[in-house]
DNA sequence: CCGAATCCGGCATGATACTG
DNA sequence: CAGTATCATGCCGGATTCGG
């Protein structure tokens, strides 16, 4: 039986046929900021059972826009990231951010607010370009950490701890979201002692857009 | 009973709650060149149904993407509509089929074929901030045509000719598909005869980024 | 514990028929 | 033209089970 499809010579129908089935496109943002294993992937992707989520993982898997790669030992799990197609996507994410970002409220009980979604939403953020932003920098929050790499056109994002970073920035979820959105300023987070950095925020308020 | 809902605070998820179900962006998609009415969605949809479509457009309507219009007398049609919100989603529109568009091989005869789905492409392919580029211009393809008009930093589609153009640009779909993709040359197309401009190409090769 | 496959009730989808 | 009503089908979500 032949996947369905929306049988349009069209660029963003084409995208839409190997994209659009439910979960599909949460589950490739949730591998944005590098690899995960199976049960990483169940826990962030809370409601979507386990049947779905093997199924759609094959289903990435045969369109090449992810891989299964199997980590080395003593480790030895299997994991599934991005190929460069599915890294390809990036832009899509970043639209599809800066769209919904500015429609959502604050989070609600049944909302699952996680980290990393709010990493994403900064990454989704930068505008490429700024003079002398260039370096490696730490983002805290949420009870987790994040390395960024700034250069010039691109912003990358990691999990874990920076060494050395040239700053640290520090707020809680809710804060970084209405800073990435634009809701807040810099200015305003700093002074309400909501958002703190150590080390130089210049190049971050250059890199981010952010006054 | 509740929409069902990704549940994450994230502008991403929030997003796809809106625009994810089946048929969403396709149909918001179609109203990226103007307002049309139910019947036109319906032609340049295939295979979605009449309920579905129906309830899509209310969906929408409740979420502020689209509205409803009823056309002064004596046309006295009703249409639907990007509201703000729904012409703010040009970038996800844009980021899709540049992503979509390298994958789409030759059309396949189950295919539909639109002319309008071509020009979306072409949208997406323009790049701002070409100099000298301003003006209305007319393509034509598959029987259609349409005026754009360039900006420094935007270009606007619409069906229809255009009254004097600076330059008419005319080709096949699967040819303008090449071009919008960068597997075919603007020089080899108008060596080859695939693709005529009559007046300046220069503009338009800056515009696109074509060579 | 990880990485699934399987089964099942319920809802979403797609096609057709029908109506103001 | 612009939808609503109906119905068969298949997809989705949840729980359970099973092999490494």
């Amino acid at each position: 039986m032949a996947k369905r499809s929306y049988n349009q010579y069209c660029g963003v129908a084409h995208a839409l046929d190997l994209l659009g089935e439910r979960w599909s496109l949460v589950i490739l943002r949730n591998l944005l900021l590098g690899p995960k294993r199976y049960t990483d992937l169940l826990d962030g992707l809370p409601g979507i059972g386990t049947g779905l989520l093997s199924q759609r993982l094959k289903e990435l898997d045969a369109a090449g826009i992810i891989t299964r790669a199997t980590l080395p030992p003593p480790a030895a799990s299997t994991v599934y990231q991005l190929t460069p197609d599915g890294e390809g996507l990036r832009p899509v994410f970043h639209a599809l951010s800066r769209w919904g970002l500015p429609r959502l409220g604050a989070p609600e009980p049944e909302q699952h607010v996680d980290p990393e979604l709010v990493a994403i939403a900064m990454e989704a953020r930068f505008r490429p370009g700024a003079a002398g932003a260039d370096g490696v920098y730490e983002l805290r929050t949420g009870g987790a950490a994040f390395r960024f790499t700034i250069t010039p056109e691109r912003i990358d994002f990691r999990v874990g701890p920076a060494e050395a970073p040239r700053a640290v920035i520090e707020a809680d979820i809710p804060v970084l979201t209405e800073l990435a959105n634009g809701t807040l300023t810099l200015g305003a987070a700093l002074e309400s002692g909501a958002l703190a950095i150590t080390g130089d925020p210049t190049p971050l308020a250059a890199a981010f857009g952010l006054s």
